[in-house]
DNA sequence: TCACTACATCGTATATCGACGATACAAGGA
DNA sequence: TCCTTGTATCGTCGATATACGATGTAGTGA
């Protein structure tokens, strides 16, 4: 794939998995909670995103399995923190692709003669 | 939710959309491929992901439905390009969670007394 | 006009997701 | 022991995603 041109090959297993827990708004709700919050008991998220206790559990799950969020037990509640480490494969990629980026839209793009300096720009 | 805390506004459903659409290791190898070249006709990316057409015209649609890709018509051919710009909204909520979280894994996390201090992390 | 190329769309089957209520579980206190 | 609290898991459903082959479409060239 990209491991013959890139030093830091990505995997796409992985920036997947993390984008894919970032992929729904009451995730990414919860993360912005946390952010806002040095930690917050499960409690308080079902209240902040206001769906049903048993939904909210479902996406902490989804995200602890990320590796986006740690939980720490501390009974009979759960703190929930963030840990940044999981999303390194994926700010690898989008660094790459705005690194690279702001020329990709006006430049020539294909081997195709006098590719990108017309056309329709199609979305 | 955030706003009052937070001078920059992330909006969960935009984050949510663009990392949908990172959120398959098909969509990602397309984005390396895009990456590793500067513009790609669709031929280029069936043969590089070993899907069916139909099914890689698909995830394109994805893409390009996010914002990540546009596509530009050179008949008969379409090249395809990233545009950084759909992912801002992400890189802001991903460049928050790094600014804040090294200290996140360790420090006191919640309102309980001492929590954060001992218990088990689970995950 | 006809065939070819490059890509999009349709129809479909199957898999996964997301939501909920109900229930289970573990720890602490009455 | 029973009740309460905070959380996880189960079962179920409708919705959405993913994959494919078949077919449609638009431009090119014979």
């Amino acid at each position: 794939m990209l491991d013959r041109n890139t030093s830091t090959t990505i995997e796409a297993g992985r920036v997947a998995s993390v984008a894919k827990a970032l992929a729904h708004p009451a995730r990414v709700r919860i993360i912005e909670f946390l952010l806002s919050r040095p930690g917050c008991i499960g409690g308080d998220i079902v209240d902040e995103v206001g769906l049903a206790q048993s939904t909210v559990s479902e996406h902490l799950r989804i995200l602890k399995a990320s590796g986006l969020v740690v939980g720490t037990i501390e009974r009979p509640r759960i703190c929930y923190s963030l840990d940044p480490g999981a999303l390194v494969p994926l700010h690898m990629l989008i660094e790459l692709i705005e690194a690279r980026g702001p020329d990709s839209a006006d430049a020539p793009c294909c081997h195709v003669p006098a590719c990108g300096t017309s056309g329709d720009i199609i979305r």
